[in-house]
DNA sequence: ACGACTCATAAGTCTGTGCTTATGTGTTGC
DNA sequence: GCAACACATAAGCACAGACTTATGAGTCGT
């Protein structure tokens, strides 16, 4: 999977959905299913996509598969974005208060 | 057009190479339309949609209009990723010193 | 060992979308 | 006025992708 379609992964609402419960905690395929009116198999599929995009990693567990967000996967969308820099939104102060944030 | 829709918009890389060429000057769309071996009501449909997701803007001149990355459209994405700020990626190291240069 | 369970893969269907050609709308220059 | 030009819109086609059901592969408890 290329970095570029990074994008194309995340059109789908369902995955990006699908991300931010996975941000909050790590769990089963099953457990992310609750709460989506969607087959077993198309979350799988959408696992799989996400898998492929680094977004996302597993740890097998038994019969269980955990799933949780990829620290960095994130990055190809950073460096993207951070091209059109001069184009940023005024609201980077918040970016700025952030940092400062992140630094204590 | 939804601000979430902008994942979608962004999915297509020939609209992503259009904001790149964008990003460096304004032009019309014949223009734009040189090196992309794309028909001209393609291009059209394209900046319709990069309009419509208010990541560009245009500004009439006779028969010509002329296109530019719009300020601020990138926001939803910003807004969204900053959501996964605790999966950020270690080089935000670089990030920083882009504001830090952005201050001067 | 066997049934229940978790997840992945296969195969087929259907909708969305990016492309084309054809045409419409408005502008410029002779 | 009219031909050439810049761009937008319409209509139809073709492929990509998200979904389904069916099935496979591996694991757990009894």
């Amino acid at each position: 999977m290329s970095d570029a379609d990074i994008f194309k992964v995340l059109a789908d609402p369902t995955r990006r959905a699908m991300l931010e419960r996975l941000a909050g905690a790590e769990m089963t395929a099953t457990e992310l299913r609750e709460g989506f009116a969607i087959s077993q198999p198309a979350m799988s599929q959408h696992l799989a996509v996400l898998r492929g995009a680094g977004l996302i990693s597993e740890r097998r567990d038994g019969r269980y598969v955990n799933y949780r967000v990829e620290a960095g996967g994130m990055a190809p969308l950073h460096e993207w974005l951070a091209r059109y820099r001069a184009f940023w939104p005024s609201r980077i102060d918040g970016l700025k208060d952030l940092l400062k944030e992140m630094d204590q």
